[in-house]
DNA sequence: ACAATTAGTCAACAATAAATGACTACAAAT
DNA sequence: ATTTGTAGTCATTTATTGTTGACTAATTGT
C-alpha cells in the first residue's frame, strides 16, 4: 500500500529475498533452467512460488525466458547480463556472513 | 517452519530486506543513531517495526547498541565493522539497478 | 508535583508472501 | 484414444510481516 517513491536498492533487496530466488540464480550460473527441472531440484519448492519467482526475475531483467521450439518443445531461463552482474555481489556477501 | 539448514546468504538477504533497515544503514553511516530520532527521520516508520529492525541488526552484528550514561541518558546505535562491510556492497547494487 | 523526553514492550489487527490442490492446454509417446 | 511430459494458472488457505494504540519505566525539565 506504499513505496511509490521507495528506494530502488531496498526494492531490489526485497525482490531478491523472495523464496528460492538465490538458489535459482545459483543454478542458472551452471546451466539454462527449465521449470519442471527446478521443481524437482529445489526441495521444498512448489509450482506457484517458483512461477512467481521466475516471472519476477524475468520482469526485473535478471533472467531471459525463451521458448525452445525443438525436440520436446520447452522453455529455457538463462541469466541476463544484468543477472550475471549480481553473482559477484552475492559472492561478496559470503565474505560478510 | 523451515530453513534449519538454509543458505546463509539467502537468510542475510531476507534479513536485510526488512522494512527500513537499508535506510537505517544509510543514516548510521553519517552519525550514531537514536531511537526517537529515527522515528522522526524515517517517515512512515513506527516504534515496533523500528525496534524490531534495530534489535535484529544488533543480533546480526551490524549495529552496536550502547547506553550513554551522560547528559540526557540515551541509547546510541553505531555501525559495527561487519555493518560497515555491507556499505560498499549496497553501493555496488546501485550499479545493477 | 507534573509534564515531557528517553526507549522501549505488548496484544490485537491488517497486509503481504507463500503453500496447496484443482485445473488448463499443448505435444509426444504408447 | 489415453497417458505422460511440457509449463504453467487460479482460488483458497496458511504463515509471515508490518501497523496501531495502549502501556511501562526511568530521567530530566518546569
Amino acid at each position: 500500500m506504499e513505496n511509490i517513491t521507495g528506494c530502488p536498492i531496498a526494492a531490489l533487496l526485497k525482490s531478491l529475498s523472495a523464496k528460492h530466488k538465490l538458489q535459482i540464480f545459483t543454478l542458472a550460473v551452471a546451466a539454462p533452467l527449465r521449470f519442471n527441472n527446478l521443481l524437482r531440484q529445489i526441495e521444498g519448492s512448489n509450482k506457484q512460488t517458483l512461477a512467481t519467482a521466475l516471472k519476477e526475475m524475468e520482469v526485473d531483467g535478471f533472467l531471459n525466458r525463451t521458448v525452445i521450439t525443438e525436440k520436446p518443445l520447452h522453455v529455457e531461463y538463462v541469466l541476463s547480463t544484468k543477472g550475471e552482474a549480481l553473482i559477484p555481489i552475492f559472492k561478496q556477501l559470503e565474505g560478510v556472513v
